[in-house]
DNA sequence: CTTATGCTTGACCATGTGGTCAAGATCAGC
DNA sequence: GCTGATCTTGACCACATGGTCAAGCATAAG
């Protein structure tokens, strides 16, 4: 008893592990849609299927939910960049990057909206994160960019553009989704179009050109 | 004396014009950075260098300042899209509206902030907009790039998509400004290394090919 | 069974929020 | 100056929200 009585035990039991899952996916549901400002702890704990006194016993603060989901989101978000092979073909590589995001926009938007949030609301709780680790990894595969450049084996261009091109290319799929829906797209062929679309374009648009 | 005697009178005097546009203002400032629910009209009122309830004597709701700010927000939007010219060439209209997409994102990023945030949180309030207006407008400027592309002189592509790739690949620098300076862009060549990119890939990949 | 630990919740509180109101300040027209 | 309409605000209210707490319930080990 070295602690307040209320704290959740440090070892992880059954329950413990049940609810905590239930509590991020139920979190990752409301923060992606409301912000972090707009969402409240009742609306998860509903989602969860919880009583509020319960959510905060296992997470103690608004905040902590919303840092433990994000969290868990970003680890995500960067694993397809890190799979950028420097010794593969450019084409292969930088076309299997597009279609991995663009997979994870039809399968996982509420992360790609959770990230857009906390992006336009100023990144308050990742500011660090991108100054550090999304910089290194961003440096780092813009060099890889950079050398296939100079081997003329794609087309002359700002390496972090192209990035911030397949970034907001296929996470648009996510974070506007509403506005894709409204437009009356056909969600059928949805995806298999826009990837071909970008497949022509932004690969299109990388052939190097004869001088 | 048919109405409340607060509420502000049909004519519209110099004080009046000059405070409404202070708020919108205001609100534009406040609503870009933390969405409809996560702004307070204490905090609008604040950067609008006046009281809440003399705020309130202007716009009586929170949802009314929302509304006003976004329709014009909205216009503004549209705008662009508009003009492009069926009768042009095609890559001239196309870059034409790229740039002036990429304009807006680094004079008005606000706006296109907003527009972000409203979507994101699955557009309660302009819904009807989307559907109907734009949508519209969507429709009929796809007719035009479906006939270049049936007159060859630009690449098959799903015209939709191709509007969404512009929409994304442009309000990416104002949406996600954050996210850019944190990866330590610099800020003199920002703008111009990302012009070029777009133009080298977009322009490039939508060249009909040869067969 | 008993007991100790972990789990759950109704009731509660302090704070912040959207919005009101009545009374005072300012201004245009005389 | 005077008068009536417009503008401004301190004080206030009802309600929602993040968070607490003490007491009750479940459960696994003896």
């Amino acid at each position: 008893m070295t602690d307040k009585s209320t704290a959740p035990p440090a070892h992880s039991t059954r329950i413990q592990q049940r609810n905590r899952q239930r509590i991020l996916a139920a979190a990752l549901e409301v923060f992606s849609r409301f912000g972090y400002r707009g969402a409240t702890v009742a609306q998860i704990a509903e989602a969860a299927s919880m009583s509020k006194p319960n959510l905060l016993y296992y997470f103690k603060t608004k905040q902590a939910i919303y840092l433990a989901v994000l969290e868990h989101t970003l680890t995500q978000w960067l694993e397809p960049l890190q799979q950028l092979d420097a010794d593969g073909d450019p084409f292969d590589e930088i076309w299997r990057y597009i279609t991995c995001k663009l997979d994870s926009s039809r399968t996982a938007p509420e992360a790609s909206r959770l990230f857009a949030n906390e992006i336009l609301q100023g990144a308050p709780m990742i500011h660090q994160f991108l100054a550090t680790d999304l910089k290194t990894l961003v440096d780092e595969k813009c060099t890889v960019l950079q050398r296939w450049i100079d081997e003329r084996r794609i087309a002359p261009v700002t390496p972090i553009h192209l990035i911030f091109l397949i970034w907001a290319a296929t996470q648009h799929y996510a974070d506007f989704q509403v506005q894709i829906a409204a437009l009356g797209q056909d969600t059928s062929t949805l995806f298999p179009d826009g990837e071909q679309t970008l497949k022509t374009i932004i690969l299109g648009g990388l052939r190097p050109q004869p001088q």
